[in-house]
Parts: C-alpha cells; sequence; structure tokens
DNA sequence: GCCGTTTTCGGCCCGACTGTTTTCAGTCG
C-alpha cells in the first residue's frame, strides 16, 4: 500500500467517527494524521521496515492509537476499526461527503430517518419530497442536495492548472477594472501553482464590496450562485469551475492573501506559532490582543512570526516552516531564470511550424537556445525520423544556425531527438546517429502498462545507455487521463544518478511530469532536472511557466535545472559519449 | 487521539454564509 490509500483508509475513519459523534478531537485527530501521511516523502510501508513502531510514533501527530492503526494497515492491508465502523454504518459515505452542502451531521440524520446509504437512495428520497420535512432541512436544501448530486453525476473533477489560471488572471484585470477595487490576487491552490485546482479564489481590496460582488455574480460564465454575502461570493461557471471571491479591507489584506492561499496545513502551523508567541492570527490580520501588529502584506506576518518569507508553491507543510524559522529555505529557480528549452517538436513531425518559426519564437520567449527533438522512426503515424531523415535534419539546423549568425543573432539551435524506448529498452535510433545528436532524449511511447519489474528494467537500460542524456516526461502520465508508468522510481533516479543521466520536468499543463513529489527526490539526490516546453506549436513556449512553477514546488534550484544554464555549460553537464 | 523550554491534563485554527430557526448548528474553506 502507497501512503495515498494508507491515508485515504485514515480518513475516511476519522469520518465515520465524525457522523458516529460529531466533530470530536479524536476525529481531527485522525483527519489530520491522514493529511500528514499524504505530505510524507518516504513510503511509510518503508518508514515501518526501518524503525517499526517507534518510527511511526516519531511522526508528528502519529501517537500509540494511530501507530497501532497504522501497523495493522501496513502489516495486514487493512484496518479492523474501518472495517467495525463500517458495518456499524453501512453508507457510502465519500460519495455522501462529496455532495456540496452535505456534512457528516446531516449524513447520520439522512440514514437514521431515511437509510439512505448512498447517492442513488439520496436523489430518490431528494425527488420524492422525503428530506424537506426533516428538522434541519427544508425545502432550499433539498433542492440543494439535488444540484449537488447532479453536479457529482456530470463527473466535473479537478481542472488542469492550465486551463483555469489564464481565466482567473483575466478576472484580476477585469476586477481591477471597477471603481474603487485597489487589489485583485488569485490566491488558492492556483496561486501556490498546483498542478491541478478544485477551484479558484479572488481576493479583493475595494473601498465597498457591494459593486464587487453584483459584477462578480452577474458574469456571463457565471452557471449558478452558491453563496452571495458583504463580504464573501461563491460562483460555479458553467464550466464546473467554483470561483470563490473575499472583499477585505487594505490593512487585512496581507494577512487575508496569506490565508487564502494556503495550504490548510501551511496555515495551521502558522496559527500554532502565533499562538506560542501568544498572537492570534486570522485573515483579518496578526494581533496581539486587539491591537494588530501586522496584516497589510505577507511580509509582514512572515516576519513578525520570525519566519522567512515562504515562497506559495512551497506551502504545504512539507518543511518550509522549519526551515524559514532557520532561514534557510532554497532559493527557487526563478521564473526568469531558463536560458534555452531542450524539447521542442517541428512540423519535420507532429510539430506545427518549422524550425526557423520556433527558433523565432523561442527568442520572442527570452530564451538563448533551443533543441529540436523530433520524434523517431518507431511513432510511424507522425512520421518519426529514421537515420536519414535526421541526417537532413540536422543539415537544416546548421543551414538555420547560419542564417541566424548572418543576421547577428546569438540564438543557437541544437540537434536533438525524441528517441523512442523500444519494449526491451534499447533505443529507436543507432549509435552511430546518436553520436552526432548534441541532445538526446529518450521517452516512453508504448507498452504503459508492463509490469512493475519489466517497466523498471526497461527504463533503467534505456536511461543508462551512455547515449541518452534526458529522460523526457519519464512517467509518462497525462493529467486525469492517462496514469503514471508503474516503475520502481528510487531505483530509476538510483541508476539516473549513477549514469549522470537528466530527468526532465516537462512543462506541458496536462503532464507536469515529473511530480513535485519525484523532483524534490531528484533535488535531493543532487540528480540535474531540465524544464522544457514539449512545444509543438510556436504559441507553445508559454508554457514553460508551469514547468518552473512544478520545479519550484519540487524545491529546486537554478543550480538544479540545466537549461537555466548558458548552452556550453549546459552541454558540459551531459554525458560525453560524443 | 495527540501533545508538552510553563503542562501527563486540558487544551486542540478560525470566521463567513446559509437555512432553518427564532438564537444557532452545520458546512465550507
Amino acid at each position: 500500500m502507497d501512503n495515498g490509500q494508507i491515508a485515504r483508509v485514515i480518513r475516511e475513519v476519522g469520518e465515520y467517527i465524525q457522523v458516529d459523534e460529531g466533530l470530536s478531537f479524536r476525529a481531527r485527530a485522525y483527519d489530520r494524521a491522514a493529511e500528514t501521511i499524504e505530505s510524507l516523502v518516504e513510503p511509510l510501508t518503508d518508514t515501518y521496515a526501518k524503525g517499526g513502531m517507534t518510527a511511526l510514533m516519531g511522526i508528528k501527530g502519529i501517537g500509540r492509537g494511530l501507530g497501532d492503526a497504522l501497523e495493522e494497515i501496513i502489516t495486514t492491508g487493512k484496518s479492523s476499526l474501518h472495517e467495525e465502523l463500517k458495518r456499524a454504518l453501512p453508507i457510502d459515505l465519500p460519495a455522501l461527503n462529496s455532495v456540496q452542502g452535505l456534512g457528516p451531521q446531516k449524513i447520520r440524520v439522512l440514514y437514521k430517518e431515511l437509510k439512505i446509504k448512498n447517492l442513488e437512495d439520496l436523489e430518490r428520497a431528494a425527488t420524492a419530497g422525503q428530506i424537506r420535512v426533516l428538522t434541519g432541512f427544508g425545502e432550499k436544501s433539498e433542492e440543494k442536495i439535488l444540484r449537488g448530486v447532479e453536479f457529482l453525476k456530470r463527473g466535473a473533477g479537478r481542472m488542469l492548472l492550465g486551463d483555469v489560471l489564464p481565466w482567473g488572471r483575466n478576472l484580476e484585470k477585469e476586477l481591477l477594472k471597477l471603481k474603487g477595487v485597489r487589489k485583485a490576487t488569485l490566491a488558492g491552490s492556483a496561486r501556490r501553482r498546483r498542478e491541478t485546482v478544485g477551484d479558484l479564489d479572488m481576493l479583493v481590496v475595494a473601498d465597498d464590496a457591494s459593486p464587487v460582488m453584483d459584477y462578480f455574480i452577474a458574469m456571463p460564465d457565471v452557471e449558478e450562485i452558491l453563496a452571495n454575502g458583504p463580504t464573501k461570493s461563491a460562483v460555479r461557471l458553467k464550466n464546473g469551475l467554483q470561483v470563490d471571491l473575499r472583499v477585505v479591507p487594505a490593512e487585512s489584506y496581507g494577512a487575508a492573501l496569506n490565508y487564502f492561499t494556503g495550504s490548510r496545513d501551511h496555515n495551521i502551523v502558522l496559527r500554532q506559532i502565533a499562538q506560542d508567541k501568544g498572537l492570534k492570527l486570522n485573515e483579518y490580520g496578526l494581533f496581539h490582543g486587539d491591537v494588530a501588529i501586522a496584516g497589510f502584506t505577507e511580509e509582514g506576518i512572515y516576519a513578525a512570526l520570525g519566519l522567512e518569507f515562504v515562497p506559495p508553491e512551497l506551502r504545504e507543510n512539507g518543511g518550509e516552516v522549519e526551515l524559514a524559522r532557520d532561514s534557510a529555505l532554497p532559493v527557487l529557480i526563478g521564473y526568469s531564470d531558463l536560458c534555452g528549452d531542450l524539447q521542442v517538436q517541428t512540423s519535420w513531425t507532429d510539430g506545427v511550424h518549422s524550425i526557423d518559426e520556433m527558433a523565432e519564437a523561442a527568442m520572442a520567449a527570452g530564451l538563448d537556445y533551443m533543441v529540436v527533438t523530433d520524434h523517431t522512426k518507431r511513432l510511424a503515424m507522425m512520421g518519426g525520423l529514421d537515420e536519414k531523415k535526421i541526417r537532413l535534419q540536422m543539415k537544416e539546423i546548421d543551414a538555420v544556425n547560419e542564417r541566424l549568425m548572418s543576421a547577428g543573432k546569438k540564438f543557437k539551435v541544437l540537434k536533438g531527438s525524441e528517441c523512442d524506448i523500444l519494449k526491451d529498452g534499447s533505443l529507436d535510433l543507432p549509435d552511430d546517429v546518436l553520436c552526432e545528436l548534441d541532445v538526446v532524449g529518450v521517452s516512453i511511447h508504448s507498452y504503459f502498462d508492463l509490469p512493475r519489474d519489466e517497466q523498471t528494467t526497461r527504463v533503467i537500460k534505456a536511461i543508462t545507455n551512455p547515449h541518452a542524456d534526458i529522460f523526457f516526461h519519464p512517467t509518462a502520465r497525462k493529467i486525469n487521463a492517462r496514469p503514471a508508468c508503474d516503475f520502481d522510481m528510487e531505483a530509476v533516479l538510483d541508476a539516473a544518478a549513477k549514469a549522470g543521466t537528466v530527468m526532465e520536468v516537462d512543462a506541458f499543463p496536462d503532464r507536469l511530469d515529473l511530480s513535485a513529489e519525484y523532483i524534490r527526490m531528484c533535488v535531493k539526490r543532487g540528480i540535474k532536472l531540465a524544464i522544457d516546453s514539449d512545444a509543438h506549436d510556436r504559441a507553445h513556449f508559454s508554457v514553460l511557466e508551469y514547468g518552473i512553477a512544478q520545479a519550484r514546488r519540487g524545491w529546486a534550484q537554478k543550480e538544479d535545472i540545466v537549461n537555466a544554464w548558458p548552452v556550453e555549460k549546459m552541454l558540459g553537464m551531459l554525458k560525453k559519449s560524443a
């Protein structure tokens, strides 16, 4: 069992307890433990294998009781407490909990009074008007439940950051045009640049909140108004995205921004620190008694808590607060630090534009070099390049560079390949061709679901090939569409470290591959990374921003990223196989 | 259920909005 699965069991136990006895501190302890387990880098099974119960209880928030429960889950694969709670309360709790407006108390009443166990029961009872007569419910809550079930049936889940961030930025601009609006800032998980977001949180400073609210709930994209109060409103857009808006006074802007950026766990730790200092932190400021001692800016909040400013991308309670206390946070790779792009497709295969056009676009994006990495022959339907064609392309690249030079441009186009990894881990181009290339990327486009051992062997063989410089989009996942290839990442990273192979952070919004967790593992091992656009169109260089965000979430610094370096230094870092 | 440079007991993050109530519990973030 991985940490995510273990955390899910623990969280569910907490939720059953909540239905059973209300929001007790016992229930909260399970919930917090689940959060903690999710944020752990090391697999809990390894922790237990190495240090047993003592190691489990060494984790903050895990004591005797939760330690016992975890030990049972790790050794037997299930939890008797979990089973027992499910027997006593035979309901599909995760499903019912996912209905907006339904929480543990209402779920309990629905089960006790109407024997509602799942979404089907819920919808039937609501349609039959049985819910409105229960105490604590009414006509409106019954309608809300029906809308909630309807929404779930449409299956809208978390959306890609790349799909919603542009919309959020546009909303910032529109709000700033309104009279009396002084600030409009996107907060929440979008500001932390999570790869997917469940909703958008917009924070506004305005002299008068009501025109802001009027504009917000009347936007053309709004399908449903979920809440509309004097300082806080929430809407659901036609595409299913929920957007929350909050208006605060200027003196609270920093505190509110911090509060609404989260994450929840990061905030809880900050509040505990405030409490330890005899202070109180909320979205209006940091208070000593009734006196605000910070609140205008986020920087002021952190400073008053004795902490270094924590970049939003790090605020996941993954050890950042402890380092901030020691002023020891890493200096993250910056959003304008990239000098080159090591994965670019052209019209030679499945890209839209010519090498010249892509070079122009890369220059316009502020880059000094790019590597042309078209697909290889196994991808026949994309016109993958064989030995002959790639040699022709190399000549074309020489010609492009000559044209650039004679035009007085410093920009350089490098010769490369996105060389297919075959089923047995060998590469799709012969050694003598690979030798002539500046940068060889290797990647998986087939046999995604080999058995774990076989996939691990395949990947290690490919990336330890003396010609393989970079492992492109390593897990080959597509967010919300295709799961990651199953291989032993620890073993692969050990092999990469030994062979000097660079790991890629593919910046495309539906890939973002590696994930932040794996990036952090690379950083810890000293493995170098490349942040690439995987551009198939000249407009795609803009996605580099998402790759940089992902690298920042993985704690990467400029020296970890090879394409944040000048071209000679970057090339010097690659394998000397040519 | 967890935790402790005051504590092994008595705390545990905090506030807005809704709907159902007639002063507030439940939900959400």
